[in-house]
RNA sequence: GCCUUGUUAGCUCAGCUGGUUAGAGCACCUGACUGUUAAUCAGGGGGUCCUAGGUUCAAGUCCUUGACAAGGCG
């Protein structure tokens, strides 16, 4: 995997640039829609790559390590060919789930235990079956199992996972190096960068990641309920160190300002379950603002969904009619918000892209993050 | 015509022997959702307890009258 800068805007931290995988190239600054359980919810192939024009898709490791199976995955060829997914995969490593299921697990210096949240059965990852089982699932680019504390966490509790998470990453990475991708091609394995909402656990976080000369770099526990504020300012200490020449993910970010925020910060790739959860809870991102399609309002609003979208929902419903697709808990409903809201997404960092080429980002941005706050 | 049962929120219904401000589900209105345990969750508005009398310190609850509904008997 190559990652190439194709401009860097002069008046701030933002880049437009690319990188090539076994399954295809992408365009950065991207956004990855979430495919938690090896389907984007609701959403075609064909309609993720030739509407939403999407270039990379998420999968998990731990929902798809409990389901399927890593019999199934493997007979299957992995995800790609289980799914029928053609485009460039990336899963993250279960580490977000180890704080998310934080009820019901158990962190050691091994790994960590928990029970599936489906039958309650026992189970443990650890540094190097995570690393295995992305192997199996063949994802392009894989995660390094990390533990992602809450924005809530004492400098103490803070400081002592990120020590967790830095010895996890040593095996992830020996564990890397000594095992090779199944179905014959590369796979890039990202280090996360770790240290919740502290400047100087930022900084030993970063600093020892970049010493692995990783194919990229992600950074995580952000957005977990700390201020906006604190976690651009974190991205900007994390980004000071991490080097231009490598991709950095911003992961589980966020909402479109965020997004634009981190972009004018270096970042370039982005992962988000809210344009298809809030999607499919109504939830409407467009570049007027935001809307709620289940109020009231828009009962008997017969103009089409978005004038401006890029989907073809956008002017093939109407406002009123989704609405009482959503009123009914019509599945048409979800479907339509999340081809929208993925739509939006993409678009928002294709645009992103291509006013960075163009030199006039910052001003663009600094329009946009008015617009898109707007409630209609 | 007689008998029985019923009438409580927009809908379907709980409310034990009378006792704080009459509840639920759904519907309606609004909000939340950030590396998906979420087509989810939370909050809010909404009542002449069929009518009119009576008993009682106190009635959705007991008694009487009428209206309406369902069922049964003629």
């Amino acid at each position: 995997m190559n990652f190439s800068l194709e401009k860097s805007d002069p008046h701030c931290a933002a880049r437009a640039g690319s990188f090539t995988t076994a399954h295809g190239s992408v365009l950065t600054p991207i956004f990855m829609p979430v495919g938690t359980q090896g389907t984007v919810k609701g959403i075609f192939h064909r309609d993720l790559t030739q509407d939403i024009h999407a270039q990379i898709i998420l999968g998990n490791t731990y929902h798809l390590y409990l389901r399927p199976g890593l019999d199934i995955l493997r007979r299957a060829g992995g995800l790609h060919g289980f799914s029928g997914w053609q485009g460039p995969l990336l899963t993250d490593s279960g580490g977000f789930q180890v704080f998310s299921l934080a009820a019901c697990r158990k962190l050691t210096a091994e790994g960590c235990r928990f029970a599936s949240h489906i039958d309650g059965s026992k189970h443990l990852f650890t540094p190097a079956n995570v690393i295995d089982t992305q192997r199996i699932i063949g994802a392009d680019i894989m995660m390094a199992f990390d533990e992602c504390p809450p924005s809530t966490a004492p400098y103490d509790y803070a400081s002592r996972s990120l020590d967790l998470t830095l010895s996890w990453l040593d095996r992830c990475m020996e564990q890397y190096a000594r095992t090779e991708c199944p179905y014959g091609y590369h796979q890039a394995l990202f280090p996360i960068v770790q240290g919740s909402v502290f400047e100087d656990l930022r900084r030993r976080s970063a600093r020892a990641v970049v010493e692995y000369d990783a194919c990229g770099y992600a950074i995580g526990g952000l957005a977990v309920g700390e201020p906006a504020d604190v976690m651009y300012s974190m991205i900007e200490v994390c980004n000071d160190i991490l080097p231009t020449s490598r991709p950095r993910y911003l992961m589980g970010v966020g909402t479109p300002i965020n997004i634009l925020e981190a972009i004018e910060r270096g970042v370039d790739m982005f992962d988000c379950v809210m344009p298809s959860r809030n999607g499919r809870n109504g939830m409407l991102f467009t570049w007027q603002g935001v809307i709620n399609i289940r109020n009231a309002k828009w009962a008997d609003d017969f103009s089409v969904l978005d004038p401006s979208g890029s989907s073809f929902v956008d002017t093939a419903y109407t406002k009123a009619y989704v609405r009482h697709l959503n009123i009914c808990g019509e599945m048409l409903a979800a479907e339509i918000c999340t081809m929208h809201n993925l739509a939006f997404y993409l678009n928002l960092v294709t645009t992103a892209r291509e006013h960075i080429i163009n030199g006039d980002f910052k001003v663009w941005k600094d329009e946009m993050v008015v617009q898109l706050a707007r409630r209609l």
